[in-house]
DNA sequence: GACTGTAGCGGACACGTGTCCACTTATCCA
DNA sequence: TGGATAAGTGGACACGTGTCCGCTACAGTC
């Protein structure tokens, strides 16, 4: 398990781009714009892809401190709470999130499918997993869902606008989480 | 209310214009590419976008058949079944429809996003409406959604890749459905 | 049938994405 | 220290989207 040895200027590289991300997307999401932040960075545009394959490898990087502390959420959830409120404390930090920097959703989402196609669960798979678990093992929550699907129905959140984010994303959150309970 | 009097030959483009839309979509979604469309039509871009702003819009014109095959089931489903399960065959009617051509669900939400932000809930939004509505009248569907509620959620579906439609898309429409319905 | 105002046309253009590959240079080892 | 080598670079290019605007020819009028 020999580091591959990454050359200096490559990491240099990789830095500079994230920082000009950081920077456009500070601007506004959709101002995220892979040949300017190329440019901003100094960088070709061969490089950028070469370091970020897809524009969700790159926003999953930018937020990775965001999606790291989603992670590290669930397991103390879990231990403070029963499964089911366990999981709603947890998606309604997910929605407050994604509220403010919208690419954390697309982190979270892009990130979890990308893990499972790779074969593994992947970080967020696993969070999502154990939540899942806890409240399958108690008989609180189906037993006929898996993270995936947890992620997947998630995903409605991306089609919300601005506006209609207020009156919607913590509401349908509820139904969602209703739906996954068992039915008494 | 006159009609505003189209010229002729734009009929006919337009007419030429779905058409090679259709068959673009033939060979497969994402082979839809607006500049081939429009020169297959025989038709400059600026005619293909003065018709359709939008992508959504042209996806709307040529799957509008099966939108309104949708439009009209709702309420013929309510004559036969009691709310709840006409709504879970609506449902299932949809994802059948979605699973063929996929273009389908993007007419179908995009249709109902853009009537509601013109004001109106539009053809689908009504139909949907009226199947919350039976089901709230009896208390069997929760008071507190309506029918943006639910196409937002519906939204899912268009995340699924091929090979997980199979096993999911169904499923997680049962586990919407229990979170729409009131908890007994 | 010629005249004309305008609805409608079409294609050039600006922009963003993503790919490709000849070249450069950091790192390793003799 | 200096030469080999492959990791890494960068920017030209091909492609799709969407806009803009000067021109065309349809549809009524006389």
């Amino acid at each position: 398990m020999t580091a591959p040895r990454r050359r200096a200027d490559a990491t240099e590289n990789r830095a500079r781009i994230i920082e000009a991300a950081r920077a456009a997307l500070a601007a506004g999401p959709q101002e995220l714009k892979l040949n300017a932040v190329a440019r901003q960075a100094g960088v070709g545009q061969g490089t950028l892809y070469r370091h970020f394959p897809t524009r969700e490898d790159l926003l999953a990087e930018v937020y990775r401190q965001d999606v790291d502390e989603l992670v590290a959420a669930a397991p103390q959830l879990l231990e403070r709470h029963p499964p089911v409120e366990a999981l709603a404390r947890w998606f309604d930090r997910l929605v407050g999130y994604a509220r403010v920097k919208r690419g954390v959703l697309t982190a979270v989402t892009a990130g979890a499918a990308q893990d499972l196609a790779a074969g593994s669960h992947g970080p967020i798979g696993d969070a999502v997993t154990a939540l899942l678990a806890a409240g399958q093992a108690e008989g609180t929550i189906r037993p006929d869902v898996d993270a995936r699907d947890v992620i997947v129905l998630i995903g409605y959140l991306s089609h919300l606008s601005e506006q209609e984010w207020e009156p919607r994303a913590r509401h349908l959150l509820t139904v969602v989480l209703d739906g996954l309970r068992t039915r008494p």
